[in-house]
DNA sequence: CAATAGAAAATTTTCGAAAGAAATCCAATC
DNA sequence: GATTGGATTTCTTTCGAAAATTTTCTATTG
């Protein structure tokens, strides 16, 4: 039966929630931009993503400009989509922005979490230890899969931190550049081996987390030091398009 | 010719720019969320903006889409879109995010800004004090026209301040947050006689102007109390549903 | 009389084809 | 030889109908 023309099922399966072929289509591609399996600046045209993800027009369209206005995906009027390009000014101005939220984020955080909230960074920090001691000592060949775990764990570990912010906006913002900021990041990770300047981020973690839970404003100052430490990294070890 | 089945034709004819009908419901519908007429809340059913509009599925369902990544619109996985609902919490919450983005902006604005930046500021508080005025003499039945240009001076000096922040995501931000609060200040605005405790709005715009100009950090100030200001009035002079 | 199952209606979502623009190519002209 | 004009091709955008899903209604049962 599988495959048979008017075999649209929509309803998920399995444990995932993607109810409709347009979120579908907005995951896959959100993934796939993300991970650079889409190179940035390449036109996205739209029969050739048909073909690739088995879907058509309509959800893919309604996916790209979703994606469109999370900025990472580029488009003009009648001339279709394209991945938004990568460039310095971009990162720069996305790492900045972060800094701006997520620090006003974890101001409030800090003054309206409880026990529930210092519980759950203590959690997430122990996790992202584990999984950072796991990786390390299968270290030489980094598997993809670990490299995906470990970037879940680190996520959430950043959003323990402003879990308590109680604006809806400000995290939905913190996502949105958390996304954004990772098509720098992951590229970076890869063939990080090379020009690292021994950085022991776990260190970092540990020192935001420290002063996050005793409500001290060095949580701010340590958090924006441990992203801009992140953001100079990337530019040194980036081969940045020509011109940008 | 006109109005022939098949007559599609895309291209602008007057001096707008909304090339594809996608951009033309987008535009609509978003403002008549904006302006009340599509009430707070209600269900929006695809067949029912079909004839509105006179637009089909695909370019409102595209614009829909748009609308909910900026909270104009909210929507369940098979169960269609609504407006989003109006309440104080995000009232505030979009009050406190657009202080945070602007407070940020204004200040590198105050850095970068040159001569240019400068004259631009001066202009547009002169194009908002004549229309202003123009209001004030006309008084009594206060046309919806004259709102809607007042309105456009209004956001046109706000964005001058802080144009030369340098950053494209705290501009987008800024006009996003710009059009959020719109919706609770409009209807505040057009039954403004009853509760206004004299306010003087052209002293507010002058000061955060004149601050401005000498590059002092009583701009970030007044330009936060100015809007928390706003905020109170709204707070005060809405009718609020009942559980919000 | 409340509760439930099942059918009917209403609504959203998806598809494939058709229409409309832009990009490309090619020949004719200056 | 460069340039303009027009046809051809490629691609985006839009439509209307078909499929899938939720909601509503109704009859039946405990």
């Amino acid at each position: 039966m599988a495959g048979v023309a008017g075999d649209r099922r929509i309803v998920s399966e399995g444990a995932g929630e993607p109810a409709t072929l347009s979120e579908v289509a907005y995951q896959r591609l959100r993934a796939d931009i993300v991970s650079g399996a889409l190179d940035a600046g390449k036109p996205l045209r739209l029969e050739a993503l048909k073909q690739r993800y088995g879907l058509s027009f309509s959800p893919l369209r309604e996916a790209l400009m979703r994606l469109q206005s999370e900025r990472l995906v580029f488009s003009t009027a009648l001339r279709g989509f394209s991945v938004a390009p990568l460039s310095r000014a971009e990162m720069k101005d996305a790492t900045e922005t972060r800094i701006l939220i997520e620090s006003d984020a974890l101001r409030r955080s800090m003054r309206n979490g409880d026990d529930d909230w210092e519980a759950a960074i203590v959690a997430a920090f122990h996790a992202l230890s584990l999984q950072a001691e796991r990786q390390s000592r299968l270290s030489g060949e980094v598997g993809a899969v670990d490299m995906h775990a470990m970037d879940e764990r680190h996520y959430q570990f950043h959003r323990a931190l402003i879990a308590h912010c109680g604006s809806p906006r400000l995290l939905d913002l913190a996502d949105q550049l958390y996304v954004e900021t990772q098509r720098y990041r992951l590229p970076c990770l890869v063939g990080r081996v090379a020009g690292t300047p021994a950085r022991d981020v776990a260190a970092e973690h540990q020192q935001i987390m420290d002063a996050t839970l005793r409500r001290s404003e060095d949580a701010v100052r340590y958090l924006a030091e441990h992203y801009r430490r992140t953001a100079d990294i990337i530019e040194a070890s980036t081969v940045w398009p020509s011109s940008a």
